[in-house]
DNA sequence: CCAATCTCTGACAGCACTGTTAGAGTCAAG
DNA sequence: CTTGACTCTAACAGTGCTGTCAGAGATTGG
């Protein structure tokens, strides 16, 4: 598929799925005009980049998980490093994760209390 | 609390604290100096500003709700926009999550293969 | 074949946040 | 009172992401 039809099915402007290339999370074959063409793989892999993306990783930590979204199954010898970024953003997450729950519970509380 | 002690105790630069009250978020009282001087119900705010920031809500909307994490209690007719905010963000906080538990789980999964 | 629509690249701009630096003034310990 | 640490304001820089525009080429339905 073009990217304008990856743009409309994944919700992701083509002006960032340009990006997401750029930064070498994506590598779309090219037809001979040099338009890009996306498989479905890729549509799965463009929407899980953007999951973690409003995760709130960074792309550029995104690439180096690469290996890990590209396949459900790891078929390689991890690296180290690949492993501690792992461990690292899996910890961030939970930060995060945590962070987020207790605002949610002061904002609740808050709302709770106005609307009574 | 001069701004040195309050960023050292919140991990806030000072950079940062300055930003926040530009932004509408902290009213330090002054001294004759111009020096800044935060009370310790102004530490508490700021702790939670820092906790509603890093769950990514942007400052600008932390400001909208800034009556809602100055007082416990609401002791005011909450206006219809604040509610309308909270509800907001409170749904968008829940979308946060989600992706967040979405996203700990594809990585989780990998780890887990890779190490067992 | 023609026109409307899409795509390409490259560049510029903007936002939100954050750090750094400079030059001037303040504070506090000795 | 002196000195080193702190603070003030203002400005500039940089990062990460995102939009937009311009000019050229590709595609496709009629």
């Amino acid at each position: 598929m073009k990217i304008g039809e990856l743009s409309r099915r994944s919700g992701i402007s083509v002006r960032m799925l340009r990006y997401y290339e750029q930064e070498g999370l994506l590598q779309p074959n090219r037809r001979e005009s040099g338009y890009r063409e996306y498989s479905a793989a890729e549509e799965q892999v463009v929407r899980r980049i953007r999951m973690l993306g409003d995760a709130g990783l960074k792309l550029e930590t995104i690439r180096h998980l690469l290996p890990c979204i590209l396949s459900d199954r790891p078929d390689f010898e991890p690296c180290p490093e690949v492993l501690a970024t792992l461990r690292r953003e899996l910890g961030g997450i939970d930060e995060r994760i945590k962070c987020l729950k207790s605002s949610r519970q002061i904002l609740a509380e808050y709302l709770g209390a106005l609307t009574r």
